[in-house]
DNA sequence: TGGCCCATGTGGGCTGGCGCACAGACGGAT
DNA sequence: ATCCGTCTGTGCGCCAGCCCACATGGGCCA
């Protein structure tokens, strides 16, 4: 099974919802590249070069404070891109982005991606709606952080999780995941428990899998369905 | 003394930082409007009329949870805007936005936002570098909710409100400023006593003023820095 | 097949922040 | 000058989530 035929850039849903004429201005430059968990794609001040738009890789954005302790802002999919801060025009920002799911993405040169988004046509478009989607969900987690419990948080984040995958389990360890949601790991271990119990997921050694979704979501808090749903008003392309 | 003479577009560092060539083209839109306590600039899901450059007033974003608890998400003060969704193209958002201290700001309509915008010149620039910091802004509070504590907090929001402000205190109160951030107001209250007792701050109902913003530097945490910094890289002119 | 590393399970003690309840006291309005 | 509503002070008990320490066991590699 080679790589060319199990590919697509269509399977990111951002680049699909572009208009034939504007996806092929582009395509040439798009280049397909692995994405293995842990990949930095980048940290505080470094320079981009490239935007990143993951059609089976999950990337997680974070800001690390200064003792050392993380908090995920958002995660990225299929129905997004890594890499706003180019077009936007600082280049880089204060949070890092890693690799949380092994996987593919298409990069884009930072200079074809200025070019298109000058021209102020479909993509310039999408690219500022997929932004402030992206608001609404680092606001939206902010608000979680606040106010809900880990239960609700984990439940979230492994919905959302699900949503950005075609299928299948997830390759996470609780301590990977306890450090991205800045919690500690035995209180993931504890939820993950009960959520065994219950039937909503199952899990081994580094492996999770979501059995029931629907469960889940009784547990999570709103917070999962109001990103889901601005993101859908925004960009009713997408899912 | 005349409103007229007291009150200038360029009283808000956005306005001021344009072109003047840039600027001439939008100041004849630019209509002066008092900011008062508790008026409410928008609500989630209500389409947006006006973009808001505040001059002496402080605008609060935040979002309602489904439970009625609050968390602000980034306050706009003279640095910057209220509105971006206008030309992010989803016209309106899951926030909400109400003004925490009273004053002026001028309002700009969405035709000519738009417009102005679209031209792709310095104004499109200005604005896509302070929705940059603004998410920043929101991000750093995301991960300031989840590891620092109230009094942390607190510091670091007197510190980015005395930087709103051109003078004087605030004329909030210990119960508004609490359901601000989130917390209980007797939380507030008595981390507020600690700092009047260190002479950091004095407050009477009602009434907050800071006295020594290098005391209050020392309880902060670096979030209050590093949302300064960040402006201060993406937009120099400003501050 | 055996060994070792690292992920997971479990328990105990601690504390920041919550919820509730009520007392005092400031200050605008009558 | 008085009144009353609202803001502020304070004291409980409680619990989620923290830090620390250690036991167990799965899975990879030699």
């Amino acid at each position: 099974m080679s790589v060319l035929s199990t590919h697509s850039p269509i399977q990111n849903q951002l680049l699909a919802a572009l208009p034939a004429t504007e996806f092929d201005r582009i395509s040439a430059d798009l280049e397909l590249v692995p994405m293995l968990l842990g990949d930095m794609l980048y940290e505080p001040g470094q320079q981009l070069r490239h935007a990143y738009f993951p059609t089976t890789a999950i990337v997680s954005l974070y800001y690390v404070t200064s003792t050392g302790a993380c908090a995920e802002t958002t995660g990225v999919g299929r129905e997004g891109m890594v890499g706003i801060s180019l077009f936007m025009g600082g280049n880089t920002t204060p949070s890092s982005a890693v690799v949380q799911r092994t996987g593919h993405g298409y990069r884009l040169k930072h200079q074809s991606l200025l070019l298109a988004f000058g021209s102020a046509g479909p993509l310039q478009r999408m690219l500022l709606l997929y932004t402030q989607a992206l608001i609404a969900q680092i606001a939206q987690t902010a608000a979680c952080y606040r106010h809900h419990s880990i239960e609700q948080q984990f439940s979230r984040w492994l919905l959302s999780t699900v949503d950005r995958l075609p299928a299948g389990d997830l390759n996470v360890t609780q301590e990977l995941l306890a450090g991205l949601l800045g919690v500690r790991r035995e209180s993931i271990t504890e939820v993950a428990g009960r959520f065994r119990e219950a039937g909503y997921i199952g899990y081994r050694r580094g492996h999770i899998s979501i059995l029931d979704p629907i469960g889940l979501q009784t547990c999570a808090c709103e917070c999962y369905g109001a990103v889901k749903k601005e993101l859908g008003r925004l960009l009713p392309q997408i899912a």
